[in-house]
DNA sequence: CATTAAATATCGTCC
DNA sequence: GGACGATGTTTAATG
């Protein structure tokens, strides 16, 4: 059992010096801000970053069982014996957490974690359109683009151009299109061609669909592509051997 | 500077055992999968949980630079004089992640950690709809409830009921409701008219709403209101002091 | 298992 | 700073 006033005092000074904090207990919480929570008694993983990120991981899942994100102000005191952790962000919208540590399993600090590098994510929406943009005839053979990420007021869309006379919006998904993004493509060819007064075109792009998405689309005289994200040039290929970084 | 054959085998015991592991080091990583991606070296805090969840995270931000949700296959393994963390993961999609281990700043292992705490969340789209099914007179003085959840072929509406002689679907939003939102409740009302032939109503409930969403909804004859979430009595109003947990 | 929608979503980008 | 859309979103509920 470890002193909690000595552990206190180590968090107070950590948390001066902005280390990374990995405190290992048991504690419960309460949150109180866009939504409100509590949780009861148990064994968690709490990591404090240097730019005062605070995650609360318990022993399963994905997710933090609570948060707060940066910037936040975070203290640590010690009420009726026990180690109390409190966090508020410094940003809107206000958020509190109040953290109360029970048993101590394990405390580590570091000081000088540095990370300089940015991950390279490649085969996203992003690589779907850089390749359309350079292979326009998989759209249409006729397709001529005019311009991508355009802002219309019923939202935006990936790829504009004109098919022959008429005018064509694509809407792009680079994982499976579901109802929303069928009933999206829907709406941006109805507008434009009530916009432009012109019957006009819509075309989806995806790997996949949904049955009801794929029954809304035929029944709107949409049509549907598949693509084949796995089939395209990154914009950088970077699948080297990762020796060069070591 | 750790032998690191001897972290490699301590690894491999506690991935035997189900240990939860902090593993502190500088790494690089490689990922492929839904999407595929590459950063080069860096200190990283690797998180491996009994259920197999792998989280990756940089000193700086929220989200895990890289994860890996369970369940999947980790294996430690010395190649080349280093450390390679290796996870596969064992249902759909297949997913597969290599991180090689520079430096070793810290090890720990937990073999002990139990938290049968559940969290409860207050203050969610779901205590909206609670509290409308109480109170329908918020809604509309005249709403009568027929059913929440309703599954139509457009999507799920969240409440669905009669004012006078015609019917309502009510789109709910927990937080700021931007166009998307109001798109949603322009299609549920379309479609409700549609299918019953007869002019209905659509209602958009939220704290707050962006200003083209409110265009959308006047030019389309769609009502906001505006509700205050703190202002709802909670499904289960747990904020007592911890103590009682602790 | 697939589909659907919520989330304290977070994050980047553009205005 | 607000608005908007992507995300390797994850997670839970439901058929």
């Amino acid at each position: 059992m470890r002193d909690l006033a000595i552990v206190c005092d180590q968090i107070k000074d950590d948390l001066g010096e902005n280390k990374t904090i990995l405190l290992v207990c048991s504690c419960s919480i309460e949150y109180r801000g866009r939504s409100r929570s509590t949780i009861g008694l148990g064994h968690r993983i709490i990591l404090i970053k240097p730019d005062s990120t605070l995650l609360i991981h318990t022993p399963t899942g994905f997710k933090p069982v609570n948060w707060m994100p940066c910037p936040n102000d975070i203290t640590a005191e010690i009420e009726d014996g026990r180690i109390i952790l409190y966090s508020q962000r410094t940003k809107k919208p206000f958020e509190e957490m109040r953290i109360l540590v029970g048993e101590v399993v394990d405390y580590n600090s570091y000081p000088d974690l540095s990370d300089r590098e940015k991950i390279e994510v490649t085969q996203t929406e992003r690589d779907m359109q850089d390749y359309l943009k350079e292979n326009p005839g998989f759209i249409h053979p006729d397709f001529r683009l005019k311009t991508t990420e355009y802002r219309s007021p019923m939202g935006y869309f990936d790829v504009y151009g004109k098919i022959g006379d008429r005018y064509a919006v694509v809407e792009l998904k680079s994982d499976r299109a579901g109802l929303p993004a069928a009933l999206q493509i829907v709406r941006y060819r109805n507008w434009l061609s009530e916009n432009l007064n012109q019957e006009s075109i819509g075309i989806l792009i995806a790997p996949s669909i949904t049955p009801n998405a794929m029954v809304l689309l035929r029944k709107e005289g949409i049509e549907f592509k598949k693509f084949d994200m796995s089939g395209i040039k990154h914009r950088v290929d970077r699948r080297q051997t990762l020796e060069k970084w070591m």
